[in-house]
DNA sequence: GATGAATGAGCCTTCATTCAT
DNA sequence: GATGAATGAAGGCTCATTCAT
């Protein structure tokens, strides 16, 4: 489900074999060395470590925007896919930490998706993108069920939870190096996020912010 | 106190008057544009917007990373006073609580207090600058005098603290627009901070401190 | 022999035909423009004048000290090779004075030799180079065979020679447009190479050698 | 006679007593600076190294070519200076060779004599100069005594002499850090200027090539 | 007359993107 | 469809020269 490659109904002309892995390979160095060295790293240096000439990622994708917005795409896909897989099999009381455990566990140096997410206005599209929507679902699911179980403030939305995700992988990164001081900094925030017995808050309106 | 002019004592020859005009012109414009556009605007474009030519700009700064250094050094002398302002009004329960809100209602566009902190490696070496070094003591002091009030958990230091404002900076930068969500994701933060166990008695200020 | 094409055992990637064109046409240009202008030609100019972008430049070689070197070593072992030839066609006796003539013969403009010899710095890696041993082994040659033959003294070596072949390029450039004076400060040098004591039977070649 | 400052007739109207000396250290400094760092070293660096406002630099001398063109007639009223003072104190028949050895013996990095000739075209303004002229006089002086005296070979002239001159500045700055070696190139150019017994040259025609 | 800040043209180099093979 | 060579627009930085103090 991850990449489509034989769905009919795309419209899109089914690659040729190496095509795809072409693209496949692709996305995966493209991840990796935007993360390592930054959204700044060339195309080429990508085509290089991929093994393929430059001409090809152009082919793919036709901008290096595109390119990097198809690694946000794919990011965004698998997270969703990772947080529905928690849902099933951790339940609703402690899926949505666990899930906020996995994505702040990945080094923070590869945990561009703030960066990515942030990056160059792509994530403006990011949002309204199929990708988007799906993760939004998902994060509306784990939030209920989390709020539902009572172990999570009521006056927070999915925009506040993605944001409160972006930043604390930014604080991991600030403190990158320094395990101690990571965990310290994590139980701020998740304290923060439970809820606060006694003081019931006001229920979330409907419609606020960018998912 | 930000600018020396007069002080005899320095060291460094005082510059002609509209040199330090344009010094300081550049300071402030650069300020705007890297924030603006990110630390990858060109010197050029500095340069054009401080209406001087690209060579003034190198040599007020013979580098650009020295100009994004500039720029970072009086953000952190800016903060340091301003900490130690709300130090000696607010009183030592509210002033870190009240310094955090300083920081956070900056228009986080203009807030890349973060993004200038992070970038470029140059962090390393304004952790251990002077300003970085002065910014760090205020901090000490806002933290203990919090603590010691009650008011704040007592298993944080310096670094978390410095963490947790780069990363609440980034939350509100990804709810710029939205200041309900701002609101509500603050309050996350604040409470996490908060002195958890048996002290329910110590009233937390609501939404920052009296100025 | 100079460049390479079909070799098969060079483990350098062959180039393409048009990148091959290039790369040679943009060797020769530089070496006329940088003989011409000196070694601080811009290279956009050589860009220019080879009708090429300046990118390619820069993809062929990466630097400009590396277009330098690469004049450089071309030149190196065009006289390697003929000093080769000489060797072999005109004897142990007349070859090294008929090296001597065909390198100086060259126009003085174009005989930078000595310049890139010099400038830069480039000449200690060129003497490490694989070019500049070539050159080196082959010049040994002429003076051992001239040597023997008793038409040079003996308290020669190739680094003497390498320097008085210099210094006469430089002479003959300061003469460049007079023959007749040039034609007498080449024998000022002629003369004093040749053997000094007790050999006034072996007659020296007139004004070079037969070829 | 080495700097004019006094002269009544020269029209130039009589500088400062501050004027005077900071033009005369710029030349100092000048030659310093553009024989060891080249002439490419930046103007800055001549007015910083002689502690003097850049805009000094630039009113004594208009253009960095007119400097470099100051600090070579300085050097060929020098050196007219101390040939002349060799012919009188040495004698006609080893004056000639006590100048070259002169010339010579400064460090060949400081001998950039040479490259200041050949540099940019000055030359050809500096051989017309009433400095080339003056040093052109005593050259000639020297030669004919040399001559007269039977030590040199009568087929030369003033612009052979000067050229060889020239390249053997070349030779030894290229054998710089090798003595031995030196000292053997030298005796290669001696030798060559040496009158050969039994080969009666034909005598020099009248006009030929630059001084 | 001295000073040093300001200037803009120019240099080397990089990079996303297009074109010929 | 893949390849890699070619391209030109920037970008950071330097330097001779001019201008205001």
């Amino acid at each position: 489900m991850t990449t489509d490659q034989t769905s009919p109904a795309t419209g899109v002309k089914p690659l040729r074999a190496d095509a795809r892995r072409n693209r496949a390979r692709l996305l995966e160095v493209a991840e990796a060395v935007f993360t390592e060295r930054g959204t700044g790293a060339s195309t080429e240096e990508i085509a290089r470590e991929a093994k393929v000439g430059i001409a090809t990622v152009f082919r793919h994708f036709p901008t290096k925007e595109a390119l990097l917005e198809a690694v946000l795409v794919r990011r965004l896909e698998r997270l969703a896919e990772e947080g529905r897989r928690l849902m099933a099999e951790t339940g609703p009381t402690y899926a949505l930490f666990a899930f906020f455990d996995l994505v702040l566990d990945q080094s923070p140096v590869k945990n561009a998706f703030a960066a990515a997410l942030a990056d160059a206005g792509v994530d403006v599209r990011a949002a309204t993108s199929e990708a988007g929507r799906a993760l939004g679902e998902v994060l509306t699911v784990l939030l209920d069920g989390a709020q539902q179980a009572g172990v999570v403030r009521r006056d927070l939305g999915v925009p506040e939870l993605t944001a409160i995700l972006v930043g604390t992988c930014r604080m991991l990164e600030h403190l990158d190096g320094h395990p101690e001081s990571a965990k310290r900094a994590r139980a701020v925030v998740r304290d923060g996020l439970k809820a606060r017995t006694g003081s019931p808050e006001e229920p979330l309106p409907q419609g606020g912010a960018p998912s």
